[in-house]
DNA sequence: CTGTTAGCGCGTTCAC
DNA sequence: GTGAACGCGCTAACAG
């Protein structure tokens, strides 16, 4: 019994020839271990709960792509679950992840709140923000600064002597995606110079048909605007749909940035020019903090900012 | 301790005192149940294995999303392992998540060979092939008819008149996306008594840059197609692009259709016409089969065959 | 190097 | 309606 699960676990205190028939009686036996029962002798499951807000979005999942690839090199397998950025769904999630007896939690939501927090306080496993600021700043996290993204990417248009710039932001209730860009936007327009104009912002919901609606309403603006910004790539794209199927043209008439640079970038005519958030390596790298976590090694930098940067291709001209 | 099992299990015979006072314990001591020992006392896990090609592919990760979403209707968590279509990988995983004692198995992956079916055998729990095909037929499968899906497209371009038709395909060994649409697209060329030409069919990646390689091939043919048959979308958008920056017209010039109709297909110009594939359907359908075999409920069904359908869009025109 | 003995935290009989 | 006892399949000491 014990020999076997020596064997099993590759523990070096079994002698070459015992080791081999205990293999062959596996092999014979057709025997697989049974990990519930080693989960809960050794209080260890290798593995690891993700509240993700959609799979099906694309910027998503490619980090959870990341994720999966080093947990997959850390034998680890990941338990997903979506939650939608909903507060209760989240709570409830991570509280089935920790019934399930996860060795860590990698958690991608809305705004990381005083419930959220009291929720991870109960679990006694390494939790890392992935995506997700924190404003407490007491939970280890990866992620790019939002607003320094956002901020360079309207940096670029004013550099190219737009003053009316538009923005298409998000939710401003979504700290990250939507606050946090919509800040940056601000604080880029004041850098220059330039007053915040209301009128030039419309909140969409990420979704291709919200870039273009909002667009719409730019468009028939009596002073349009001759560049705008938008929080994510999808939104963009659906802005520049809607600019040429007004008859205009991007970038002559009208410039279009974003931030994300999704594959989607260099998909469409004229191809997006965005600020680059490394989707993958910040799914890699909260999964690899996490690995170090729960090994209890430790890690000198629990807050891990990865570096933006701007990729130009052919949607932004000087005015 | 037997009766704060019957109570968290929500057994009746529980006088409702008793679980009154019992549910206040578990507040005041803020007990978690341990999902492991349950699962290692009671032979259930309430989690089930899903092994997709990517998850950081559109379509599959809107098959995960319908399988997510069914599976949390029904109280299973799943644990998602990507396997790239390689059979080597696709066995490793299978073997791991039957360790982990998974209730049922949702596979998505390549060809299932005679090894997979070894693999499948030695699972004692219910397993269907999602967005996969199955040549034995004896595994329960939810998928649609890839062949007839190809064949209604490329029937769709021969009724607009066009005669010279070239398809971008998938790999050959790809038994659904690559071979089966491959043989949907000769099969409609047979039927409209035209002769198969080698010199018209490309195989790519599944990948925009593939898409707009092979197309460059075909333009610079002496006598190029006037119409094209892509094997996904993401290749249809990329030769779209191609056709667009040689300076030729979609769909004057040539024509584009394809299947998959992901949510890519309307965020293009001209917009892409496609024979549709259900994915959400397609994972929710294999969720919903799996919960059933689980059940051990009986089913009529085993081998399910959604409809697709084509929608009409604008990349296609007459001769 | 190998076998023996206790649990791990729960569900499931059984008595009561 | 409730509690005691056993066992799920394995790992972790502990002897030997």
């Amino acid at each position: 019994m014990a020999t076997v699960s020596r064997v099993v676990n590759n523990n070096p205190n079994v002698k070459p020839a015992t080791r081999k028939k205990v293999y062959e009686a596996i092999e014979r036996l057709g025997y697989r271990p049974n990990a519930v029962a080693r989960g809960l002798a050794s209080k260890k499951t290798t593995t690891v709960g993700v509240v993700i807000p959609d799979i099906s979005n694309a910027i998503f999942a490619e980090v959870a792509r990341g994720i999966e690839d080093i947990a997959n090199m850390y034998h680890y397998n990941i338990i997903l679950c979506n939650a939608d950025k909903k507060k209760d769904k989240e709570i409830r999630v991570i509280n089935t992840l920790l019934e399930k007896q996860v060795d860590g939690l990698l958690f991608m939501g809305g705004a990381v709140t005083e419930e959220h927090l009291q929720a991870f306080k109960t679990a006694n496993v390494p939790i890392v923000l992935c995506a997700t600021s924190d404003e407490s700043g007491q939970i280890p996290s990866v992620d790019i600064n939002h607003e320094d993204a956002a901020f360079d990417a309207v940096k670029k248009i004013l550099e190219q002597g737009h003053t009316r710039i538009a923005m298409i932001s998000g939710t401003l209730q979504d700290p990250s995606l939507g606050y946090a860009r919509f800040q940056g936007y601000k604080r880029a327009l004041e850098s220059a110079g330039i007053s915040y104009d209301e009128s030039l912002v419309r909140i969409g919901n990420y979704r291709y048909e919200s870039g273009a609606d909002a667009m719409n309403y730019f468009i028939a603006l009596d002073k349009r605007p001759t560049a705008v910004f938008s929080a994510t790539d999808e939104m963009a794209i659906g802005a520049i749909h809607s600019i040429q199927d007004s008859g205009l043209k991007v970038p002559d008439d009208i410039s279009v940035i974003s931030v994300d640079n999704s594959r989607m970038a260099s998909m469409v005519r004229p191809q997006l020019t965005a600020v680059a958030q490394p989707m993958y390596d910040i799914g890699a790298v909260s999964m690899r903090l996490l690995t170090k976590l729960m090994k209890k090694e430790n890690v000198e930098q629990s807050k891990v900012v990865l570096p933006h940067e701007m990729v130009m291709r052919q949607s932004v001209g000087g005015i």
